[in-house]
RNA sequence: GGGCUCGUGGUGUAGAGGCCUAACAUGCCUCCCUGUCACGGAGGAGAUCGCCGGUUCGAAUCCGGUCGGGCCCGCCA
């Protein structure tokens, strides 16, 4: 029966049998070290029989084996135990030596990331590159559970569309049995029409972008979480959204500490609700600490919001806020708009470590307030695009709002990655199709 | 789409007109090594310096073009 590497130490003084790659050979002469990886972790294999290190003699790194021997418990191996008087059994050899070297840490500088996602099937086995993944993985179920356990359900909504809708970003046209078909940019419609049915509703699925974009925080595929909420005020709207963040914080940290520490992360430091600064008191904050003078900008520019995430920091003690007060002229057709103050959206940008990470609005649930509001932008309703998404609004949807949130941005953010690229297992930006 | 940058053995770098018959680290191959954990030591193979053209007695090095990266802006998650 196979032993997983972090079950070997329990089996002290018995034989038994492993199943992994070799992640690493030291090679003494007399004294061998192999350490053999599996899904768990690595198991540090003393081999001294000539015959059987000769069996590895041509065989690269990636080997996958069978390894069977004598468990003894010794502080000098790592993991407190290893097998003695090993007997290797050959599954899959590896003749050719990998491209990259798998058992130290990839170089992630910029210059070299093409290098890095070149050779990505196999530099994903370095321990730190899927300790990436991993986090992921797990921030990905914490925000899962988090939206549930709010009452959300979850749904998947289709990525082929008719049309593309949504405005804003660029879109990916293709032919659909000789018609035109659109690849989703969030699930904004969709979601919106499940207000009507669950409430509260979410998925976490791929979304595309054809933004001629070559930044740090840019994807052309990027896992998008994308939640709704009836019967929401903004503020509880951004509770919401502070809870998914503080959840997959918590998680990430509790799950994989050593993991984090390793990637030289420190944990962010974050109130229950995030909080919120109006978008021109950060033009006027920056424009005087700075000399650069934003004031009256109707966006942030990028480095007013790394600005700001720094100045959070230090007098607020926050790692992560909410940018509210958007001018109601540069708002979505689907935004609602203050009925305090009409001027602004009510929108709210979640910047985190000097990034969006998210953006959360009210919506507009008044059917012919929507009409108005999508005849100013010339949206034909009559379009497949638009008419099923009318349909919900027609036949009765309650105030709601709802947030799109990044999940790599966000996982790159609490490693504190430089790229989000290299929080994506398999990036596509706008010249890598590949691997 | 605009701007700025960078392409040198498998990988990461040095070299910035002649000392380059291209250096170093790591990986790979051979040998030595009984407690390694970035093991150590000795030796070896491996690059027409992204590509094309030009300047020059001479180009990895200067110039032009081209291809491929990276970073920033716009836009966004």
């Amino acid at each position: 029966m196979r032993i997983l590497s972090d079950d070997v130490a329990n089996h002290a003084g018995k034989t038994i049998t492993i199943s992994g790659w070799i992640h690493k050979k030291r090679l003494l002469g007399g004294l061998n070290f192999i350490n053999i990886r599996d899904r768990r972790g690595l198991t540090q294999v003393l081999v001294e029989d000539k015959k059987e290190v000769e069996k590895l003699r041509g065989l690269q790194i990636g080997t996958v084996l069978n390894v069977t021997g004598e468990v003894f418990a010794d502080e000098r191996a790592p993991g407190g135990a290893e097998i003695h008087e090993a007997k290797l059994e050959v599954i899959t050899p590896v003749i050719d030596a990998p491209p990259v070297e798998i058992d130290k840490p990839l170089d992630h500088k910029p210059d070299n990331l093409d290098t890095l996602f070149e050779y990505r099937p196999i530099g994903l086995r370095n321990l730190q590159e899927a300790a990436i993944l991993k986090i992921q993985a797990v921030v990905k179920d914490a925000v899962r559970k988090e939206l549930q356990a709010n009452d959300f359900i979850e749904f998947n909504s289709p990525k082929l569309l008719p049309g593309a809708t949504e405005g804003g970003a660029e879109v990916f046209k293709l032919d659909y049995f000789g018609k035109e078909a659109t690849l989703a940019q969030s699930a904004q419609f969709y979601k919106q029409i499940l207000v009507g049915v669950f409430e509260r509703a979410f998925e976490i699925n791929p979304t595309y972008r054809a933004e001629l974009s070559a930044t740090t925080r840019h994807m052309t595929e990027f896992m998008h979480i994308d939640a709704e909420a009836g019967f929401v005020t903004f503020d509880e709207l951004m509770e919401i959204m502070s809870g998914v963040v503080n959840a997959a914080v918590e998680a990430a940290w509790a799950t994989y500490e050593p993991e984090l520490k390793r990637w030289n992360a420190t944990k962010p430091k974050l109130p229950k609700v995030f909080p919120q600064i109006t978008m021109a008191e950060i033009h006027e904050k920056f424009s005087k600490a700075t000399g650069t003078n934003t004031v009256g900008e109707k966006d942030l520019r990028p480095e007013e919001e790394k600005w700001i995430c720094e100045w959070a920091k230090k007098n607020l003690d926050t790692d992560a806020l909410f940018v509210t007060e958007w001018p109601a002229s540069e708002a979505k057709f689907y935004h609602k708009l203050d009925d305090k103050k009409p001027e602004f959206a009510l929108r709210c940008d979640l910047l985190f470590r000097g990034v969006e990470i998210s953006t959360g609005s009210m919506r507009e649930n008044d059917y012919n307030v929507l009409l108005e509001q999508l005849k100013i932008i010339g949206a034909d309703i009559e379009h497949p695009g638009f008419k099923y998404y009318l349909m919900a609004f027609k036949y009765g949807l309650p105030p709601h709002g709802g947030f799109g949130m990044g999940l790599e941005r966000l996982t790159q953010k609490i490693i504190g990655l430089n790229n989000v690229k290299e929080a994506s297992a398999f990036p596509r930006d706008i010249n890598r199709l590949a691997p």
